[in-house]
Formats: C-alpha cells, structure tokens, sequence
DNA sequence: AGTGAATGTGACATTTGTGACACTCTTTTT
DNA sequence: AAAAAGAGTGTCACAAATGTCACATTCACT
C-alpha cells in the first residue's frame, strides 16, 4: 500500500507540481487527502493504471512495485534453488545470479524489489557489493537481505553498511519466508 | 525519464511546432499525451533515435545522454588507470569498474559501447562473463575487448566466447588506442 | 521545540493544441 | 508542356492546459 507524494509524481512525470495537483483535483488521478491542510497522497496502483491508461512510460523504479521479483545471489546452486522454492511456495518470482556480474545485469533489468546476498562468495565481496548499492540513488528502494553462514559479527556489519536484515545459514524456511513477506509486501 | 515537450522539439528542429505535432500523431516520432488536453511529451532517448534515424545532427546539450562510453574492468586500480588514461587521450569518456558487481551495474547504468575486461580478476571468471553478456540480446552491440595476461590459447577461448578483441599484458598504448578507436567509432 | 525542505494556493504569464487555410514542391494526369 | 492533384509544412487566432512566482502552511527530521 505504498503512496507517493504530489512532488515524487510531479518527477516522474516531468511535470509541475502545480499540474499535478490540478490532475488530482480534477479527477483525472485518483488520489486523497491528508487530514492536514490537505496534502495528496497517491496510491502506486492508482498512479501506474493512471499511466498506463495515458500510455505515458512507466519508470523503472515502479516496475517493481507492479510485478515485484526476488533476485536471488548465490554461488551454491543448491542453496539458491532453495531460497527459490520458498520464495515460489509465498507467491513470489525469483531469479538467481551466481556471480556478481550476472548480479549486478539481473538486478537493473529485473528491477527486483529484494535481493537475497550470500556475503561470502569466492572472490567476490558481499560487504563492498552492499556499500555500493547503498551508493546508487536508483536503488535506494532495494531490500537487500543477507544470507550467511557467517558469524553475528560480520551479519551486524552488513547491517551497519546498509542490509535490511540478516539471516544466519542454515535458516529456518518459516523464518525466511517470514523475513521475505515483509520486504514483499512493504 | 526525461522529456520534451513538442515546442522544445519545435526548437531543435527549427521547425514549426503543428509539424512537430504532426510527427507525433502520425506516428513518425514516438511520444505520449498528458492527460490534460493531450499535451505531448517525448522521451528524450526516443528523439535522440528519431533525429539518428533521420541523420538530422544532434544538438550538442542532447549529446550527453548518449555520448558512447567504455566501462574498463579490472581489478587492479593502476592498470584500470592507465587504460583510463589512453582512452581519456583519445577523447572518451570512461568508466571504472573494480569488481563484477559494480560491472554489472555499471554496464547497465551508462551507455558503454565498449567494456575493456581483465580475464583474470580473483574469485571472478571473465569467460562466464562473455557468455553471460553474449545471451543478453540488450547487449549484442556491446564491444568485448578482453585485456589480459594470460597466455594466447587463453585469449583464442575468450574470441571464441564472444569477445571482439584481446590484447595481451602488457599492452602498447598505440595497439591499445587504436583498438578503442576502431569499436568506438563502430 | 526548532529548522530546513516539501506542499498547497492564488493570481498571472507562457506554452500548447486545434482547425482552417495558404504556400511550396513533387508527382501524376491531360 | 501545362494543369491538376497530393503531400508536407507554415501561419494565424483562440481556447485550454501548463508553468511561474510568492507566500503561508505543514512535514519530516534532529
């Protein structure tokens, strides 16, 4: 049930803020008011059939609030498939990248709402991989969950550095399932 | 996600704003109304591709967003620079990326033309990334020039991968310049 | 509580879309 | 060769949509 602001779809469409407002005044955008002084508040939902009724472009940053997707990064097939069947038995479509370049290929075309990170794979490091999503803007949005078979330590550091949560490996599926649901859903 | 209105078109094209407007309706320059009275916007990436496709010469503020550049991935900084520095020399912009993630991410964010890759960057398999990049159809016109150390046999497989070229390391900065000028300017 | 950024509002300035018609150039017809 | 037809573009006036600006209010933080 995520909204945006008046001004975060005045971007998106490149459009004055002002225009905006008159869109939603006048029916054309469905949207509602805040008890305040009556600041607006529009549904994702709402805004993306508003866009596709008009045909205008949709970003790629509400492509993921539209058909949200898991990206699942593992080196150890077995280990994604599983996470995979979870993440399939809650309803949820996942893809797997078992290196980093395929990662980082797959997350900007998937536009994934949540990444999955096994923090230490051979030559690749998960901590400078969380440091420099939390540097890109355009992701700003991306749960990123940690899955290692690591200590607490090295788990809290990846929170430290920007992870949304951390599971220890081997995790309990209800667990995991639970921890997904709530990146899913917002 | 930027956009242009018909009378900013207008301006470019130093033509008249109905001719613009005619474009639009039939279908000539790909663009979308505002919910309004129909105002038209057009993304800037669709008339960059329409003035192309129609050899009109592009407005030197429209050339930034697709001034070609090359994304070099290496792991070692100095090398990295250096291979910065001769394509700097030569007038491209470019990129560094030190690791597979960040290439990955990269790749997708700026429009390289070119990706400079080292064969053997720790825990990271150069070759699984040609494979990688050479099923993606965004990336068929992605140039591959492999730059490493490895021995000649190694440097056939990474051709036969999808690679377009292969320098040996060390490389001369003339070979290598002359290279770059060669994909970059198709 | 306080502070900077974001939002809403009104009045006013600009830009844009539309329809009808004129102009130019090319192609087709006579 | 002259005339006619056609396609593409420019011009004009007007209404409608959008942008701009200043300012008050509220929001989202510390």
């Amino acid at each position: 049930m995520k909204t945006l602001t008046s001004g975060e779809i005045a971007t998106y469409c490149d459009v004055n803020l002002r225009t905006v407002i008159r869109w939603i005044e006048s029916g054309k955008l469905k949207g509602f008011k805040l008890p305040g002084r009556g600041n607006n508040r529009v549904l994702v939902s709402d805004f993306v059939s508003f866009l596709e009724h008009h045909n205008i472009p949709i970003p790629d940053d509400l492509q993921s609030e539209i058909s949200p997707s898991i990206l699942i990064v593992d080196d150890e097939m077995p280990v994604a498939k599983s996470i995979q069947r979870v993440a399939r038995r809650g309803g949820f479509e996942s893809h797997i990248a078992t290196g980093g370049f395929q990662a980082g290929i797959m997350l900007s075309q998937y536009n994934s709402k949540l990444m999955t990170l096994d923090l230490s794979m051979p030559g690749m490091d998960g901590y400078s991989v969380i440091q420099f999503v939390r540097e890109q803007p355009k992701y700003k949005n991306l749960k990123i969950l940690v899955i290692s078979a690591l200590d607490d330590i090295s788990l809290e550091r990846a929170i430290d550095l920007g992870a949304n949560a951390a599971l220890s490996k081997p995790f309990a599926n209800g667990e995991l399932i639970e921890t997904i649901e709530k990146f899913m859903f917002e």
